[in-house]
DNA sequence: CTTAAACTAAATCTTTAGATTTAGAACTTA
DNA sequence: TAAGTTCTAAATCTAAAGATTTAGTTTAAG
């Protein structure tokens, strides 16, 4: 799997506060013919501006560092933009933090206490655009993850119980619809081209089948439901 | 990894439209002396009963087949909340397929294209209560997830310009809380032990920052801006 | 052919909502 | 101490919003 030598070295940069650590990786990594340790960082503030400066291939990213954690670092360096992939790298195997780290964007990520080979072939994949995630980690994030997602489910079935939405005729829910946007009585009929008392009517009989009292009940009771989905009424 | 020989075999159903191939897996789970295959179904609607019937260990679901699609299915299945556990199949590395399947709940995503040491690995992890997912569909799932994160990201940055909550005095905050939950000035005023007229004097100073002209648009600026955040006011 | 929704609209009336101005008390900061 | 914010409150309006009743069309269902 290794690159012909006509390519160039793959260039890594590693962040890590413990100085033994980080020169352990970067002999570890140097000793390797296609990658090449041009940095080393202690802190996630020098990482950054390295970062810009040489915009590596790869970064090796510890995740326990003190002052701001490299799950916050991680999503910095993402913010720049750069084609830099991060390896995360921490010495437990928290669910929460793979979770996390993987969903801001890190390309891979292992843990200190595997073998030096699972390094390696971490930058290998990595370096070929792959994502690496060791089958352990893999799980660990997959029970996370699809934790989070029955939550969600949970969450919205709890609401599911009956959805008044449903009573509404088309007309009420074009009405209800232009109300979501904060549109007055006047400016709903003048969309709609219905008089003014129509669109009271409309809104009257909304209000009944929503079991609500006013404009702005019935549309959080819209919302809530999911009216418009994904559409988010833009104000300003 | 098998099991001591005191455990029952784990039960498990095959669910396929292609007889032949189902008889296949079926053989060749059943040279296992940790496994057997108990029944088998062509369409989803048997494979449904027969679960609800025998709740199986494992359920091996084809993802392609016709009527209802198996991600359909497999989410009917999760919402039996039996301890089956389903692990998906398909032919191809559909990096959709492999997020979805994921999403709602299956515990591995195998190809019927690989070995059927595979299979049987699957079926060993996922009984260990583990998440069996092949290093190369793992990378496929993640830049699925990564990409769905991203335009996630890429969508809130959007209004993200500018936030004029931020402007809100802590008053006009718990104003502005209780509007959103569809609440008049009377009945604001009675919560803050305020007058009427101090809340309507709060809440056009609300408006004067949002730069918004009643409290409808209020509220939806809140909401958009993820004001209460999770809460989600409760009408009804 | 009749019944029942659904959409339309008017009239009338009460109640909120919202705009605007002015101003006192408490607290903070230069 | 003076200036500035924040929270409080009142008075006075105008403009919307909402309740209620009645009623004429149209269209689909029986």
């Amino acid at each position: 799997m290794r690159r012909a030598d006509f390519k160039r070295k793959s260039r890594v940069i590693v962040v890590d506060d413990n100085y033994d650590h980080a020169s352990g990786i970067r002999e570890l990594i140097n000793l390797e013919q296609d990658y090449e340790v041009i940095a080393n960082a202690g802190n996630v503030n020098v990482a950054i501006s390295l970062i810009k400066k040489y915009q590596p291939d790869i970064v090796l990213m510890d995740i326990n560092m003190p002052e701001i954690d490299g799950i916050t670092a991680i999503s910095e360096i993402e913010k720049l933009g750069l084609k830099t992939k991060i390896i995360a790298l921490t010495g437990y195997d928290d669910a929460d933090l793979i979770y996390r780290a993987m969903k801001i964007g890190a390309k891979g990520y292992i843990l200190k206490t595997m073998a030096s080979a699972q390094l390696i072939r971490a930058l290998d994949e990595v370096t070929m655009g792959k994502i690496y995630l060791p089958s352990v980690l893999c799980s660990k994030f997959f029970e996370y993850f699809q934790a989070a997602e029955r939550n969600e489910k949970a969450y919205n079935a709890a609401e599911d119980e009956e959805n008044l939405l449903n009573y509404l005729t088309n007309r009420e829910e074009e009405v209800l619809g232009l109300l979501t946007e904060g549109i007055t009585y006047k400016g709903v009929a003048q969309q709609l081209f219905i008089s003014e008392t129509t669109v009271k009517t409309h809104v009257n009989n909304i209000f009944q089948k929503l079991q609500v009292n006013d404009r702005t009940q019935a549309v959080l009771y819209a919302i809530n439901k999911g009216f418009g989905s994904r559409k988010k009424a833009k104000i300003a």
